[in-house]
Parts: C-alpha cells; sequence; structure tokens
DNA sequence: CCAAAAGTGTTTCCGTTACACCCATGG
DNA sequence: CCATGGGTGTAACGGAAACACTTTTGG
C-alpha cells in the first residue's frame, strides 16, 4: 500500500454527548470507564474510528451498540487535538453531540455498558476533556435550537405542546409564555395534529401531535429563529 | 511509549478555504499541488498535523507560511472523513475557513507557493473533496455572518460603509438598501468613527470606521441576526 | 363544584421595511 | 453646475410580547 512521506498517524476518537429529556429534565448520557487509563472514573460514549468506517458509520457503530437505536440525530461539535488530552498516546476526538428519545433506547444495552443518564446539575468528574465537551454541546444546543426545529428529536413521536415547552424551557432554563409558545411553534406548520389526547394527566388532556418529518426536512435549513426571545441577549 | 492495542492510526490533514475581499467581489486562494497525487491540480490551503501540534498550532503554521499573517480569523467547518477520499493512503481532513484581509498579505509568500485569488465563479476543479469543502465554507459564511459581525475580518484595519456594504452584498449575492443598512451597523455600536475620510473617491467621501474590538469581543457570541433579513427564507 | 392545566384571542410595542431629501466632491 | 455617490429622516407594516378569559378533567 502506498503511502505519504510523513509520520504522524494519529489515533482518531469519536466522542458523542447523548442528549435526553425526561419530561422535566435534561439529561446527558456517561459512563463508568471498563479500561485504562482513568479506568471506573466517568467518560462520554466514545470509541476509535476504523480504518474501514467513515466519521457517520463510527457515530451510528458507538451510537447502536450503547443505546439500541438506528437514524439517531447525530452532528459534529469540534476536533479536540490537544496533543497531551490522551496520557497513553496521542489521540484527536471528534465530538459530536447526539439527540434521543430517552424513552426508546435498549436499557438493557445501557445498562450492560454501565452507562447512566446525569442530569446538567449533577454530573460527575470526567475524564480528559470531556467536560470541555459537555459545556460546548450546550451551547451549541441552545444555538441550534434558537434557530432550526432540533427539539423534537428529543421527544416520543406523539407528544404534546406542554410536554414541547417543558423541553424549551429545560434547555434555555427558562420559563415561557404558554399561549405565545403554542402559537409560534403551531404558525411553522410542522406539526400534525393526530386527533388523539394524551393520557394519564388529572386535568384537560391535551392534544397529541407528531411532526410533519416532510415539512421538517425542507425547512430544517431554512434558519430563523425557531423559539424568539432566546439568544438574543446572553 | 505507551500505546492502545488498536491499529487504526490514521493521517490527519487540516485543509482550509481562505477567503478574501478585494472590494466587490468574495475570493478564495487555490494553490497549485506540487505532489503526487493529483500534482499540477488546484487545491485548498492544508497540511498535515504533525504530533507535537494540536489543530490550533497546524492551521495558524499552514496559514502564515502561505499568507505571512498571523491571528487570521479562523474556524473549524467539518471534518471529512471518507475512507477513500485520497488515493494514496487514509487521511481524514479537519476543514477549516479563514477570513483575511485580502490587502494584507505578503505576495511573494503566495507567489512562491503557486497560489492564486478566485472568484466563486470561476473556481477550478479541485482535488479530491474539496469543492464540497468550498461550498460548505460558504454556506457557513453566510449563515455566520447573519448572526455575528464577522465579515470586518475581511476588510482593513479602517473602512467606509459602503465598503462593508458591498462585501455583506458579495456574500449574499443581494442588494441591500443603504440607509436601512447603514442604521443597522451603525445601531450595533460597533464601529468607531476615526473622524478621517477615505480618499479617492470621486464623489462625496465617506468616513472611515475602525471596529471597536473590545465591543466586538464581548457581543461576538451575543448571537442575533446581525444583518436581518438573510438567511431567513432559503 | 373546585382546582389545575389546556386551549384561544386581543392590544401594545418595537424593529424592519420602504421610500425621499439633502450634502459633498470632481469634472 | 451637474452627475454621482454618501449621509440622514419618516411613515407604514408586521411579528413578538404582554396579558385575560374560557374549557376540560378528575376528585
Amino acid at each position: 500500500m502506498k503511502r505519504y512521506p510523513h509520520t504522524s498517524r494519529i489515533l482518531v476518537a469519536l466522542d458523542c454527548i447523548v442528549f435526553g429529556f425526561d419530561g422535566s429534565q435534561l439529561k446527558v448520557l456517561l459512563i463508568k470507564r471498563n479500561f485504562a487509563p482513568e479506568k471506573g472514573k466517568w467518560s462520554l460514549l466514545g470509541g476509535f474510528l476504523d480504518h474501514d468506517e467513515d466519521m457517520n458509520d463510527a457515530g451510528n457503530r458507538i451510537l447502536y451498540e450503547l443505546t439500541g437505536l438506528k437514524n439517531i440525530y447525530f452532528e459534529e461539535l469540534k476536533t479536540f487535538s490537544g496533543v497531551n488530552r490522551d496520557k497513553v498516546e496521542r489521540t484527536i476526538s471528534v465530538c459530536h453531540f447526539a439527540l434521543i428519545n430517552i424513552h426508546a433506547h435498549n436499557p438493557d444495552a445501557v445498562k450492560s455498558k454501565n452507562a447512566y443518564w446525569y442530569t446538567l446539575q449533577s454530573l460527575p468528574d470526567l475524564i480528559f476533556d470531556h467536560r470541555e465537551m459537555v459545556d460546548l454541546a450546550l451551547q451549541k444546543l441552545r444555538y441550534k435550537a434558537a434557530l432550526h426545529p432540533i427539539g423534537f428529536e428529543l421527544l416520543p413521536p406523539q407528544f404534546t405542546l406542554p410536554q414541547l415547552q417543558k423541553l424549551y424551557e429545560a434547555i434555555y432554563n427558562e420559563k415561557l409564555d404558554r399561549r405565545n409558545f403554542s402559537r409560534k411553534i403551531i404558525s411553522t406548520h410542522l406539526l400534525i395534529d393526530t386527533g388523539q389526547k394524551n393520557e394519564g394527566g388529572q386535568t384537560k388532556k391535551a392534544i397529541l401531535y407528531a411532526l410533519d418529518k416532510h415539512k421538517y426536512q425542507k425547512q430544517f435549513n431554512a434558519f430563523h429563529y425557531f423559539i424568539s426571545g432566546f439568544g438574543t441577549s446572553a
């Protein structure tokens, strides 16, 4: 096999912040690391890029192994390339974040990997630069969710407006006006009224909506303030 | 030296789309490649990541070698990781884009590297996936320039409002209303009136402004429609 | 029939847009 | 003095924000 006359071949890792939403809080999936270095410490989901796969393949493989899910929304964030970020061997990590429906993952796979959901307020110490990655991912999620209809990825296929609102309130850690929120979301025409109502509430049942996937795809890159009022000050 | 029991060590390249603005058109800097494969074809500015440097070091090194400039604005775009993107050897490329004042670069360094400025309308065929990189960079530039005061990086330290307007018109390929543009820019309070006027015009001389670097730093991440009306439809 | 949460309507306000006039400069 | 381009002002419009009432449900 031909090679370039250049010797700096480097291990390439992929790390991923997996976000979930349990109905009231935003959470991230962390793993108790079972190999050296830092064995027993908490880390993000990750793995090495193999020779026969691109980053997308690797991301799907790694996410599938942990969650049992395919076709997860995930997006590249940044490459972490500090020379000494891994003490064992020079490794660069292409950091990603993923958004999943927290109720859809395979609990056995998660348990067998020693993975747990943590709220953002109660994160344990993380290995390497993983804390920095989480902070960046949250920042990016806030940025992107204000401009693109990305939040739906964190919800079940059918959801109510109050659920969606609670999600945005968790992302931005701010209360929203129910009436303006409703009008804003409905005006995007991204939601389809399923005709059903949610179960289990002790009060008025809310309408269950489903995402209009076709319009979602079409509008996704038409960036505009999806939720206005966010991101405009801080 | 310790190593992970994993064999997929990979060449890591850094490629960079260098944008410039000549007063009327947006341009990118391309290089006639002087080594195999694809020797003699046009490519983006790039190089390999060395063992003793992080991505930031490598970017600064590569940009300095070509332009003679330091402290250039550059930003990571995306990692291109296709298995066969380079025929010689598996190489992933962390793609960046840079914004420079086109009049400040070192012309001798550029010439000695066989580099030339091309307008976006007249790009030659590019090697590998570099064309895809350019398209993505332009898309990102348009996105970002609508939300953040990034355009100033393409202008000299002192510039006029008409110059700035022509820059945005070049970026978005759209005509703007002079009066609304002026009001919008002035309202950001990012510009300092230098008290000077530009030279060389045959008509009324325009006010030369300088960027208020302090406010620029502070406001940079406070994303909001820096230029409204863009990015809201397409 | 009451508490709690869901759904809908209206007014106010502010930023964006569209458009018109005056000023400076060189020829 | 005239053509060209630069600087400023204003009215109309539209979307966002603030705010109130009605409806449904279970207990």
